[in-house]
DNA sequence: CGACATTTGTCATGTACCTGACATTCAGCT
DNA sequence: AGCTGAATGTCAGGTACATGACAAATGTCG
């Protein structure tokens, strides 16, 4: 038990918040760690609804959680969230019901905190206070760009942007293209148009639930950023 | 100097991340506004630009900032903040520079916070640190809800839903048409023709510069959030 | 008070994008 | 292999919105 904790321990300290100039400790990451209860959810299943009463908030630990709120018009997706990024704690600092809804869309693994024990470990822990603001003022930015990719942006303007935010390490993105048109909350047809425009002009390729970016700088002038 | 400072200290306990939970001592509150110094920034000058070095974060204390991007499609605004909100942290803590630039809209006061002095007030005052904390989160809320509006929207319904959202205890809009289409990354004659429309249906009414609103309920139909 | 700047109201034209509908291709499963 | 659901590719028609260009109204300042 002791080794897994400190297995677990050394991931937050690697991946919550992580800053070159904010070390977590390991009693503070094991304090973390040992807040909450660690969660497992199906692909497709809900961290929360919005609406729900904000009990606790999220440290994702594997897998990826969307955030979404619904209206007359159907879903507008917020963001989309992988390791180490927090959910659900803007709720819960606010003592407001959830006002999103977050849903795993792969199988996902949680840290869950509970408001009671949330709160003490932050007043008493100042790292991981600071740790836990880096990741929301992180998620502040990503939103704060996801705003900018929209405004005054034509489809393949935005198309372009979200590919180069999106790809991985290996230049692959891997969203269907209902997916993408969801995120920028355009129709699947003319994202369909934009990525085909991109393929023709040799800058991307695609292929089923993937698309591999090429050349990143025919991609950046393209996005008009 | 001492009544100055109480003064000081007991505006930030009101303003600054309130919360009912989380109390600010007078302790902290001086320690917070001894650690910056206050600034005073004419109307349409700069607090920080895109590109700059990010040496400091800013708590406004009077007048509004208007945080934006520039891009080769002309401005994009992300955001307004007023009394009691942070701008430049993001870039502060991310150690890099400033990726929006914010610019005074009105004449402005604000708390100039530098690096060097507030990670270490921040380590050392637990509670400002969660009211940081709190304030950032505030900001992300409603930088989410920005992004809902915008997507599958018509500008009648963004129009519809800002005004919701900004109009003061009186129900009024101190805006510009220009400014709210810029704000939404809409051409001022778009919203021109919203105002107009709920104008005749009679939710709001207009005059120079200012927009009343008349029926809540009707809005918040036309915005069909 | 009159001159000027800002804001609002309205038109005409073009186009990017949405809706809906359908054929084709791909991946996973038995 | 073949079946099935999911994802992609493509077309036609309609419309919300951008752009540009003015006129009218409102505020501001000398």
């Amino acid at each position: 038990m002791e080794r897994l904790d400190d297995q677990h321990a050394a991931w937050l300290a690697r991946t919550f918040g992580r800053t070159d100039y904010l070390p977590l400790t390991r009693e503070d990451a094991i304090a973390l760690s040992q807040a909450g209860i660690v969660i497992d959810k199906y692909k497709g299943t809900h961290l929360f609804k919005e609406g729900d009463d904000s009990e606790a908030a999220f440290v994702i630990q594997e897998g990826e959680v969307e955030l979404y709120r619904m209206s007359m018009n159907g879903r507008s997706v917020v963001g989309r969230l992988g390791p180490g990024a927090v959910v659900g704690d803007i709720a819960m600092f606010q003592s407001e019901p959830y006002l999103s809804s977050a849903k795993a869309v792969t199988a996902v693994r949680a840290l869950r905190l509970e408001r009671e024990a949330l709160f003490p470990l932050l007043l008493s822990r100042p790292v991981i206070a600071m740790r836990w603001l880096v990741t929301g003022l992180g998620q502040l930015e990503a939103t704060q760009r996801s705003l900018i990719r929209l405004m005054n942006r034509t489809v393949l303007e935005q198309v372009a942007d979200l590919l180069l935010v999106e790809q991985d390490r290996f230049g692959e993105v891997r969203l269907s293209q209902a997916t993408i048109a969801e995120l920028l909350g355009a129709s699947r047809q003319s994202v369909n148009e934009a990525l085909s425009r991109l393929k023709d002009a040799g800058s991307i390729n695609t292929g089923y639930r993937r698309i591999s970016v090429l050349n990143s700088q025919e991609l950046a002038a393209a996005s008009s950023a």
